[in-house]
Formats: structure tokens, C-alpha cells, sequence
DNA sequence: GCTGCATTGTTACATTGTAACAGGTGCTAA
DNA sequence: TTAGCACCTGTTACAATGTAACAATGCAGC
């Protein structure tokens, strides 16, 4: 398995998937499927499909556990959210992300230390952006 | 040329050609190409490509004008922001779409009368899907 | 030991992301 | 006035993603 360096650009598909199992940890594809089919009407085969990619591309892992594989998220929750809250603050809203960011805690979606890692992760990027023109 | 019924699913790509056409209004592929190429680094033939695209699936229309083709967003940008509002609000935030919407008044993102619309699209939009479980 | 259901693996096709290339047309410099 | 350049358009291409059917395999009960 590898290590994620950078903050992943992540589908919509993708994130449903990740949010299952931030929600409720690693689980099997039946689970997650039972979770989000009745939200975006999937077949049982596409969520197969979907999660075997992505533990390709190493967004998930997984590993057999009586016979059936289960399936953890190797991304955090923060890190998932990075590029989705940089593009609604930056492109939708016009401000910067403090704005959105503030939302989180406002709501208790996050918790204290996922909204600093948030904000950490933000301003790196941010950086890293800059430096690179 | 046909009306828009439903509200359109962008992606993030489409999102960027049209953001260019509603701050700047209509204007030729190269037009929007040197606005958006800085950002997302594109080829001019990948603007192209996904312009036409979206011409096809009646997000954009276009006219011929002295020999080069001009290019009109055929989506508000209130109906085009909807599915984002609805993805944020429910996925990300988990919470009411009321909360973001009030964000765009506090920006001035969106006039007064974008605002309303917005509320009227997202309301629809709650009520269809009430209807259809 | 079969039958059947759930889980896996394999394959497929459409759409989107991303782009090169080829052909046309008019401007410009020789 | 013509060769070449620059820019537009149309065509084609290939990879990634969205979406899913189907085949194979393993286990649970009869």
C-alpha cells in the first residue's frame, strides 16, 4: 500500500462511498451499497465496481475477513473534503474558504481537530499553489 | 434549439465554461478559453471539445457571427448552482440548504432576484423528489 | 452431494476528460 | 498576388469514470 501525499480530487461516486465509511468505518461492499443505493439508485455491481477502483488508486483498502473483504477508507475525512471546499468557496461562493470552513464548526459536521486539520490542509495547498504560479 | 426543463447536472468542467459565459456573456471558444485556461490549465482544442459538447446537450447555444461562432449559456446561473447547493448542503455540510443559500446574499455572489430563484429551484426540486419517494 | 444465494471476478458500453491533427479562410509581407 | 502564418472549425482518438450485466465461486441448508 502506498501513502497519500497529495489532497485527492475526488468524484462525486467516490465521496458518496467515502462517507459511508467515514460514517460508520470500514465495511463490506453490501454494506455500503445498503447505504447510499437508495440516495443515487446504483446497482449492487456499480458500487462493486466503483470501490474496486478505488482501492486502485489507493482511496480505499481493503482486506478478507471471513471470506468477505472489507473496505476501509485511507483518506481522512478533512483531506476528502479539501478540494470540494476550496472549489465551492473559490468558484460558487467568490470568497475565500474561512467562510465555508466556519460553516463546519458552526454545525458540528466536524469535529475540533478535523476542522484544524481542515484549515491546516487548506492553507498548504493554498501555498503550495503559490508557489507553483 | 430546446427549453431546459430539469435542472442540469455540471460538471466541473461545464461549471467553468459557464461561469465564464454568465460574468462575461457570450463569447467564442477562444474567449472563454483564455479566461479558464490559466486556471485549469487546458488545451485550447479541450475547451473546444467540451464546449461543443455541451452545445449538443443544450446547456450552451451558439450563433455564427462574421464568421466565428459565439457561444450563450442557455442555464441560469441560479438553475446551473442548484445540484451544487443541494450536494453541498446535504453531502458535505449535512444540513439545510437554507444555510448556504444565505450565504451567497451575505456575498453579494448572487443578486437579489438569482437568490429568489435559487430558493424557488431548490424548493421544486425538494418537492419532486418528496413526490417520487 | 446438490440447490441456491451472496460474494467475487470479468467484461462491456456510454459519457466525460483531455487533446492532437487536418482542412479552411483571411491577413500580411514579399 | 501569392506563400506563409495564425486562427477557426471539424474530425478523430484515447484514457478515465459512470454504470452495469454476466460468469464463477464459495458456503448454508436440504
Amino acid at each position: 500500500m502506498f501513502l497519500m501525499t497529495q489532497v485527492p480530487d475526488l468524484s462525486k461516486a467516490e465521496y458518496d462511498i467515502l462517507r459511508a465509511l467515514w460514517r460508520n468505518g470500514s465495511q463490506s461492499i453490501r454494506e455500503v451499497h445498503d447505504i447510499i443505493s437508495p440516495q443515487n439508485g446504483w446497482a449492487y455491481s456499480t458500487t462493486k465496481t466503483t470501490m474496486d477502483r478505488m482501492v486502485k488508486k489507493g482511496f480505499l483498502s481493503r482486506e478478507q475477513f471471513h471470506g468477505v473483504f472489507i473496505y476501509s477508507a485511507q483518506i481522512s475525512r478533512p483531506a476528502g473534503l479539501v478540494r470540494l471546499v476550496q472549489f465551492f468557496a473559490d468558484k460558487v461562493l467568490e470568497t475565500d474558504y474561512g467562510t465555508v470552513v466556519s460553516l463546519f464548526a458552526r454545525n458540528n459536521t466536524l469535529r475540533e481537530d478535523e476542522i484544524a486539520e481542515l484549515n491546516r490542509l487548506l492553507e498548504e495547498d493554498t501555498a503550495e499553489d503559490k508557489k507553483n504560479g
